[in-house]
DNA sequence: TTTCTAAACGAAAACGTTTTCGAAAATAAC
DNA sequence: GTTATTTTCGAAAACGTTTTCGTTTAGAAA
């Protein structure tokens, strides 16, 4: 059994709050026997029993965290980041996968904060629509933290990219090369990400002119790299002369690739393709992907420095506002798209 | 401030015993007080403090993971198999990553057993030769299991695969093609599986009367992309007429394909590859790459499953077996390999 | 009636820490 | 010498459970 404070105490007769308080640093304890306490606590191989710990001062150093998936580049990114930076602080990490899914996202929820976590860091799964568990967990104060996948509706800190922006970025790019009729591959109706992507699509057709055709964007669901394949077939069943597609994902831009690949349909000659979030796959596949680079690992470390912050807060009773933290993306053009040649 | 069973019971009149046993089913307590317990409990939204039961109880269910790498497709199966039978035994998960670091491995070792989790899961860095740490958490009486990179030297569960028989299979797949001449890309002097997998490629050149040639096998460092390309193109500089290599790990033999095609090498028609552990990567490639798959979810589940029975035992101070689980792969044939054939 | 059994409850200890507050001893000030 | 101050320590409460064990009461058995 481990050592306590009351072993080492009655080993060198003092009182437990002074071999407490010698461990603690605390002033008042003269340094002879602070020395001793030290010593003796060595030698005994004392370590601090943290359940009692975490009962008597009501946290536990620990944070949860919900992703909607596990196996994924950029989630498993972000949580080595979230990792890394907690322990540095200090804190470990629980995490629980939602996969997309409602109903366990909120069980996830309730189990975090019945384990009492000191804060929760949260990516929303697809098939979330309605947010009042997040509010919850609010009213509770516990600190909360949405990253990537956020609610606008709910009022907490976020760390995000600017996934309109980048999206524009990645159509512009498309137009420039000359891309004149350009497909978007977007995900599902619900997460704000694929809304806004499809947004900035939207518009930097818009500001370049290209007339927006509602025929040309197809919606996923999966985000698959089966459904990559499956949508790209049905778009040259469906279009002719399609010279561009902006995807919502590069594990989807990558089975179209692979479709046109079988298709004979030659990438990029004949069509190009921009893919979004940077996958280390994309420099893999042939021809590799022109993507939008999402910067995971330190999206992990900012959403854990942020959730810290609003953690030391509420411990000190400080106020705390809620930040917003947007990262930077940005476009690595890579071998599937291609300047189209004026003849 | 949550509710605590002293408010529940100043508030009906009982004692907190009462309330406790009510709230825990206990024999003794009349049908009706309990039904007023559960009841007021319910209303006062009363959730147990996990830290005093924890404290009580000396159990936190909870678990502590630690793996070399977390961006990293095998890996992250196995921790998403980890979550979810967890998540089914009402246990959750604390992950660290020991980036394949001796120290750090051993520095996560303490922190987890300070914060006195439950048990441990853990697969071994390739930078640890030293194995005294694991010894001090068995003998600490705390649960410990291994999976996939393991230590031969200690006594405790394993979960892993045959290395030595699935390298086999995979190099004698390559000879019965028709491979005369076969390298091998291993990984790092130390750890276990290279170990196997270079034992396993060994046995299989023999037992076809293929002479083993050490100048074929090349040992990688980080077992990269990058090694891949790098090894593929001295493979070539220094031997000629090779028709077949067996790569270590997936992600290297992807690298080594790239180098294959860009020095305009045909795969399978020059050279036959064959990987390890079926990256979701290699059935993307191209051509997409004959592997080894390495069933990394149902790892994940197997090592909960034993961790689990040995937490239960040690509580019920039952006595219990070590256990070595030994899950099976199998060969998948795509297109990086071809039957050679005889002119 | 008395004695025994069973049902229902509560007091209290225990888990191991942290921290407040008061007391004692030692020193300084007068 | 007395008084004030500092230094050093420990008693004790508190955190919120769980669980043992004893007590009370009611009813059954004698």
């Amino acid at each position: 059994m481990p050592t306590t404070l009351k072993e080492i105490a009655e080993k060198i007769n003092v009182s437990v709050s002074t071999v407490s308080k010698a461990l603690k640093d605390y002033a008042d304890v003269n340094p002879e026997t602070k020395k001793l306490i030290l010593k003796t606590a060595k030698e005994m191989n004392y370590k601090p029993n943290s359940f009692a710990v975490n009962l008597r001062t009501k946290e536990s150093k620990t944070i949860g965290l919900i992703v909607p998936e596990i196996v994924h580049h950029f989630f498993s990114s972000v949580i080595k980041g979230i990792i890394a930076q907690a322990e540095k602080k200090g804190y470990l990490v629980i995490i629980l996968q939602s996969n997309e899914s409602y109903e366990l996202e909120k069980k996830q929820l309730e189990l975090l904060q019945n384990k009492r976590v000191d804060g929760i860091l949260v990516s929303i799964a697809n098939g979330t629509s309605k947010f009042d568990h997040f509010k919850e967990v609010i009213d509770n104060d516990t600190p909360l933290v949405m990253f990537d996948k956020i609610a606008k509706i709910i009022d907490c800190s976020k760390v995000i990219i600017d996934d309109r922006k980048a999206a524009y970025e990645a159509t512009k790019y498309l137009i420039e090369i000359g891309c004149k009729k350009i497909a978007h591959f977007r995900g599902p109706l619900l997460p704000q990400n694929s809304i806004d992507r499809f947004l900035g699509y939207k518009k930097a057709l818009e500001d370049f002119n290209i007339p927006y055709d509602s025929k040309l964007v197809y919606v996923l669901n999966d985000v698959s790299f089966e459904e990559g394949k499956y949508y790209a077939k049905k778009l040259v069943e469906e279009h002719k002369n399609v010279d561009g597609i902006f995807v919502n994902t590069d594990l989807v831009a990558i089975g179209a690739i692979t479709a046109f690949n079988e298709m004979n349909i030659k990438v990029p000659e004949d069509i190009s393709i921009v893919g979004f979030s940077n996958w280390f796959m994309s420099t893999v596949v042939s021809p590799s992907l022109t993507t939008i680079n999402q910067p995971g690992f330190k999206m992990g470390k900012e959403a854990f420095k942020v959730l810290y912050k609003e953690i030391k807060a509420k411990k000190k009773n400080e106020e705390f506002r809620y930040k917003k933290v947007v990262l930077d993306t940005d476009l690595i053009v890579r071998n599937s798209t291609k300047p189209i040649l004026k003849s």
